[in-house]
DNA sequence: ACAGAACTGGATAGGCCTATCCGGTTCGTT
DNA sequence: AACGAACCGGATAGGCCTATCCAGTTCTGT
């Protein structure tokens, strides 16, 4: 095990050096920079570098980059979990969940990092996945509340937000610093036509666990991790 | 200069030798099914083996992998294009304009090379900018035939066309293989979204400038080509 | 103040990538 | 048939990446 190994939940087993844990807030730090600047594909070295200490410290604290990832978003993933909590919480259904929309899409637009995350849902990070299906199930309660209005059109799937999220990921990533706002106007348009009446038919909506699937591809290079087991 | 040298248009200069012609000829085809597999992200590797033959060989033929996406994309570039006229030609409008847009994205999803080629119009392949440019001005006529007939929303601006496909790419890419139809159903959701008239009002498109800019971000690693140059 | 454990960081391994070199092979022409 | 040019492909260079090793430094309890 590494040296000042630490719970899942992140409380010390052993305190660290007060050296160890100036590095630790440090490594953090860098790393919800550079991950919001550059997207999950930035280099561990630049994540040493921005945190100004070297490639094997960067590593003793987080063994793969998964881990480091993992400790960077948990605290992201808990505002996108409230989130869904603060739109249930509104009065209007249909305000809550459009509201709700844009702050998340807001949120991945903020930072590449999380937009990675939450499309890529890299397969390690057990705890992150955790509660992006918590928030699923809120967000479930949430469509529910907002069909019973009528404002939202009856055909709209759950699994239409997971396509929000990858039609917005693809909108940030291809615009990037060049045109910030550019995803605004594509969610805004989305919005409207998830608006009550349908004005036609739509496509079913993908499979369940075709859509997990999906999100459990391989994401960018040297991230993929574990393999998913041959035994399919 | 490399043997059996080429005019762009891709008349030969000088005649190749018949293994030569041969091997261009499969590296070609080779080329469009990895690349319509993998993406851009395809190696060079790859591409060399799915051909049969050696890397050196395939590095001659086309001395940077950019030269090897020209050529291989060059058809499908034209089949775009062709999109745009058939749109053009339709009786109605309203139908040529969703028809395009149907089409134009179901490209995308059935070749990732070229869905990858579409949003980031990696730099050097002048050949494919030229025409991508060209089907820019026929869309923008496409796009004021429907607007004139009253179906398509007025604040409509054809830069709306490339977030589409923006939008259809972080779809397309995301689902994958796993979901190979989830595209249609956002897209459907856009259309309808455009449809007149307009539910409500949106955030200004972004600047051109600002979109093309977007477009030249470095597209996947190697494929970067020539730097931006400095005098910015 | 001084051991010794805890911790550090540069060098390094090993992977995948684009791109090049060069000795061997094949074509095509006489 | 036979010769030269054209062409081939494996080995290799050199880049960037994740991850590891180990000699040197810094903290901490006594």
């Amino acid at each position: 095990m590494s040296p000042g190994a630490r719970h899942p939940d992140g409380t010390a087993a052993q305190p660290l050096r007060s050296d160890a844990e100036r590095n630790r807030a440090r490594i953090i730090a860098a790393a919800r920079t550079t991950f919001g600047r550059d997207g999950l594909n930035a280099s561990m070295a630049s994540v040493a570098r921005e945190a100004g200490v070297g490639i094997a410290t960067l590593f003793r604290h987080f063994p793969a980059k998964e881990e480091l990832v993992a400790a960077v978003f948990s605290d992201r993933m808990d505002a996108y979990a409230d989130a869904v909590a603060v739109a249930l919480a509104d009065p209007d259904p249909w305000h809550g969940f459009t509201g709700y929309i844009e702050t998340a899409c807001a949120m991945q637009a903020a930072d590449y990092g999380f937009a990675d995350v939450l499309t890529m849902t890299f397969p390690t990070a057990k705890a992150l996945e955790k509660r992006r299906d918590e928030a699923y199930e809120a967000m479930v309660r949430l469509i529910d509340r907002a069909k019973a209005t009528g404002r939202l059109r009856e055909d709209f799937d759950p699994s239409d937000l997971v396509l929000v999220h990858m039609a917005n990921a693809g909108v940030v990533n291809a615009t990037g610093d060049a045109a910030p706002d550019a995803w605004r106007r594509v969610v805004a348009l989305l919005i409207q036509s998830f608006e009550a009446p349908a004005r036609g038919p739509l496509p079913d909506p993908p499979e369940h666990d075709a859509l997990y699937r999906a999100m459990l591809r391989a994401g960018p290079a040297g991230v993929t991790a574990s393999e998913p087991d041959k035994s399919s």
